[in-house]
DNA sequence: TATAAAAAATACCATACAGTATGTTTTATT
DNA sequence: AATAAAACATACTGTATGGTATTTTTTATA
């Protein structure tokens, strides 16, 4: 195999072992020794690629949670239709999508927010990149309702947009702690009530 | 001094010691070496008060961040005077509270949510337990105006509970990664939005 | 004041950690 | 085939960790 595809596939690899694991066991507790066992590779294999853990972590964030938030949650506010259709699709299609595993675990951009999100400032913006990113695209979505006479003009898109991240990121946290969804429908309930708010 | 004062005012002194390195520097990370070396006792000490390190976090979470969660955001609920004027003072005040400290290192229930949520059952319930007071006296608050007509009675009490807590908590950890309140503002007239709607 | 128990200190252990030094294997180039 | 560099493996270091064993100090009671 050519060596830099090599090099590339095995970044890969411990990108996507560390993502695993940092979501399953937080970020601090996961160890470059339970990362490199994963990947069947070895430390030093780890050293070689990377810096330190601190630069896999940068990439594991830009590679793998900013993607991830991107593709289901900033992409499809881009679609054509009803601006207050679109929202209420992509945040309740997104909650209705996530598997055991994932309701169990949490968001893993909120688990990192809140496990060094007041620690190393380079996580931080990284981490506050894609929060921006995603309440820019909720506020073209609200401001182009307001144009077609969809959504209410006195209603402030930024902070709309804050509160719809907001709520979103906090169930995903409080949703840990239960065995079933009955705190996900009162959720999804909340949101819906929300959301038509905004009609005119 | 008496045997069991000193020895409650030891444990009190672990305690408080313990919950703002955690607050600070989140709990996995924070080792008993570290809490012990604030509390200018030793590790002896330690563990002549306590089994282990679970059963600080489970007296931590009860003793002080239960406490905590209470005291500033259930009981003013009981306060008389109009539901929604309760409610827009209860988290507007408590927002508008915090100091720089508080808003670097957010809510300490929601740290220990996305910290340690998923991981042992018995932090699970204890922190489920505190949500779930919050929840009902959001949810007494609410009837109550539903009962004295000056809140809509189409609106789901348990839904817009859920989706106000939610919120609250998912912007303390938002707020983290910024340095400073406007992403706060934009979540305070997010919210003042959503309150307003819930009039008759 | 003697004695027992509680409170706290000291010293220690096995394990895990991030990171390093150095070696071996694989790949690319001449 | 020779050589150099990249990819990976092995073995190690110093430090931190949760927890234990043992000793010293303080307090309460007779």
């Amino acid at each position: 195999m050519q060596q830099d595809l090599k090099s590339e596939l095995t970044k890969q690899l411990i990108i996507d072992k560390a993502f695993k694991l940092f979501h399953e066991n937080g970020f601090k507790t996961t160890s470059i020794d339970k990362i490199m066992k994963e990947t069947a590779l070895s430390k030093g294999a780890f050293y070689h690629h990377y810096k330190n853990k601190k630069e896999l972590g940068l990439e594991v964030i830009s590679l793998k949670v900013q993607k991830r938030v991107i593709k289901s949650m900033v992409t499809p506010l881009s679609n054509t239709g009803n601006p207050l259709q679109i929202l209420e699709h992509v945040f309740l299609d997104r909650l209705k999508s996530f598997n055991v595993y994932e309701k169990k675990h949490g968001c893993p951009m909120n688990n990192l927010i809140n496990e060094v999100g007041d620690h190393e400032i380079a996580y931080q913006l990284a981490l506050k990149n894609i929060i921006e990113t995603w309440k820019m695209a909720l506020i073209d979505l609200l401001d182009r309702g307001k144009k077609e006479n969809t959504i209410n003009k006195n209603i402030s898109s930024a902070a709309t947009a804050i509160y719809l991240i907001s709520a979103f990121e906090g169930i995903r946290g409080i949703r840990k702690l239960y065995t079933d969804d009955t705190i996900l429908d009162d959720y999804i309930n909340g949101l819906s009530l929300y959301i038509k708010q905004f009609k005119i």
